[in-house]
DNA sequence: CCAATTGGCACTAATCTAGAGCTAATCGAA
DNA sequence: TTCGATTAGCTCTAGATTAGTGCCAATTGG
């Protein structure tokens, strides 16, 4: 299914949130520590799961994460620095879209066995390329705002991408 | 997983098959008539399951079906006339991208915990409905040519979509 | 009648998802 | 030091989804 999972869907949420927590801290100051168990208060979504989301997000360097007492999850840049494509990628990895093609189409080393004949790879890793870019030109910041343009979620879409540097 | 099903790759690959099909015929005629079984024959995918695939297009009207010796499959349409979303659509259902979120934005009437306070759930929206846009803008024809134009896929992605009159 | 084909149903096995349980490590505060 | 709150890591289970197969009916042409 072309869906996102619950994991992904709990990250963006705890995103959003530490987004509109980083905003009303002032300018200069780091931004606010939000425990998960905070973030399970306020929506109800399964705390574990929401954590586990967080952990992801913390080993991709998306959040900081701090132990111990009042410790808690914090975004590592600035709202419009992180794109939906980073926070996709660390939640669910990447979008392959089909089962044969991962990213690299140039070395591609998998055992596809329809590829020497497959009339829809060539086509298809452009569409998941151009999905790809889709989610990279949306930030986490346009996500926070509520009233958004929709016009504002294909910036970037029709530009070029030549590599994925914000996955690894 | 964001990713699409086999019984939609193997449709996919019948659908440029059948289109090239279509392409190699005189203008006027009508398209010749391809087996599930010839498909088969050359790709290397599972035939029944290609056959499934292209039982669930002939039910939403993609391709036309002639049964008995001498039947199959062919496009019920040109190939620039059947959109990407309509395909994609017919064997996965509408990608609806989050658990909540049916097509029908303004008549919610499902049972999302999180909708009230749901801070995603908006923006998410969108970006399903510029999924969408960008899949209704890609024509079967555009995925049959092989040496593609990459900005050509995105063709229509800026443009509002106000209905998904494809699917119904 | 016979062979080829689509159409429909049920079934199994593998994979993925959602969620919970448990424990260790870390940190702040009493 | 002790204790509570928190993140971090691991395993496990149940359910849903996906991939694939089997079987047989209906249709069509020879």
């Amino acid at each position: 299914m072309l869906k996102l999972t619950k994991r992904t869907e709990y990250g963006l949420i705890a995103l959003v949130h530490l987004a509109d927590q980083a905003t009303l801290a002032p300018a200069g100051e780091p931004v606010p520590v939000v425990s998960a168990r905070a973030i399970g208060d306020l929506f109800p979504v399964p705390r574990r799961l929401l954590a586990e989301a967080l952990k992801q997000l913390q080993q991709d360097g998306i959040v900081n994460s701090t132990r111990g007492a009042h410790g808690g999850y914090r975004l590592s840049r600035a709202a419009t620095e992180i794109s939906l494509g980073e926070v996709i990628s660390s939640l669910e990895g990447e979008p392959s879209l089909t089962s044969c093609a991962g990213l690299g189409a140039a070395g591609s080393n998998h055992s596809c066995e329809v590829e020497p004949v497959c009339p829809i790879r060539s086509p298809l890793a452009r569409l998941r390329t151009g999905i790809w870019t889709l989610f990279e030109g949306i930030t986490l910041q346009s996500l926070t705002d509520r009233a958004i343009d929709p016009n504002a979620l294909f910036a970037g879409v029709a530009e070029e991408n030549d590599g994925f540097s914000a996955t690894g």
